[in-house]
DNA sequence: TGCAACTGATTGCAAAACGCAATCAGTTTG
DNA sequence: CAAACTGATTGCGTTTTGCAATCAGTTGCA
């Protein structure tokens, strides 16, 4: 691992982890996405992004510490990537940013849903959520009371919007 | 400017705003160092930033509303450059951004200050600096009682830990 | 008046990063 | 045994980056 910095400011340091166009989506479709697997993140990511620019940040993220790889039981050649707990602390921040984007920037509704949610649900979701995430990529035992995952009440809004606006453009397809 | 995006989703407009090495980096000179001419940028950048860069990030900024640019009065070639309400509300993110940077990073004590402080301060005084800066860079009204400014008090607390460890310095040269 | 220092940039150029398409060897499935 | 799927890797042309040098106009000082 690089150990040359530009500077010891915390901005700066952060910066140098994720100032790039990659590397704050693939952690987001691994924390708001579940995904997992190199294909699911292939295929699933709406950015599009290219075979070879994922395979090194994923590289990249291991060696930052972000990130660990494990073999999957269900397929010899299949990878388990892992978040770690610097990743999983990334939530307020991804919330952050979420809210910010969709104050400032043309954000689409269906995407932008979730963003609204987490902000809403304020520090005490996002607890909520990065302890979920900490049992699922941990194997930290589960310390909350049983609930509705967050991360499953924020695909079942997704979903929600999506078959509203579905159902809009029936009734008025040239809206 | 472009209207190009690769998707909606917030976080994913956002990083297309400063996902890159240097805008955030320019926004917090402009914040927490005050800065508001080029040269200013230029020279008092402890990363180092080409003037070249400087100009395209300025550019850039401005065209994303983050910042505008003003003559000055007392200098026909100078520029003003000052942060947009859009600018202003990165303050909550860069304040994560910091405080994760400094569990998280090898940064260094004199620059993480700053970021321990705003973070203790918490979200009450993010606030009263994000009034500081549009009473200085929108020309709004002081709407909070007269107390130091919060960039002063970081400042300070800056300079109050380089002065201690230069005198660390003397009494423990090799420490 | 002359000249150095300073103003916000711009240009040339080499290196690095990006991104698309094709390809790879091994694994599982039908 | 072939097709589909696994996590990648390679080639290659385009774009972005970043360093150094340079620019024209402005100001301050002698």
């Amino acid at each position: 691992m690089k150990t040359e910095h530009r500077s010891g400011c915390p901005i700066n340091l952060s910066l140098e982890v994720f100032g790039d166009r990659w590397s704050l989506i693939i952690l987001r479709d691994m924390i708001f996405g579940g995904k997992r697997h190199f294909r699911e993140m292939l295929n699933g990511s709406i950015e599009g992004i290219a075979s070879n620019i994922l395979a090194d940040r994923l590289k990249r993220l291991m060696e930052l510490g972000m990130l660990t790889k494990a073999d999957d039981p269900s397929h010899k050649q299949k990878a388990i990537y892992s978040l770690t707990e610097m990743a999983i602390t990334l939530v307020p921040i991804m919330a952050h940013l979420g809210a910010w984007g969709r104050v400032w920037l043309p954000v689409s509704e269906e995407l932008s849903i979730r963003a609204e949610l987490l902000e809403k649900g304020g520090p005490e979701l996002w607890e909520q959520f990065m302890d979920e995430l900490r049992h699922e990529h941990l194997g930290t035992p589960v310390a909350a009371p049983e609930r509705p995952s967050v991360r499953a009440t924020l695909q079942a809004a997704y979903e929600a919007v999506v078959a509203r606006k579905a159902s809009d453009g029936i009734k008025a397809p040239a809206a």
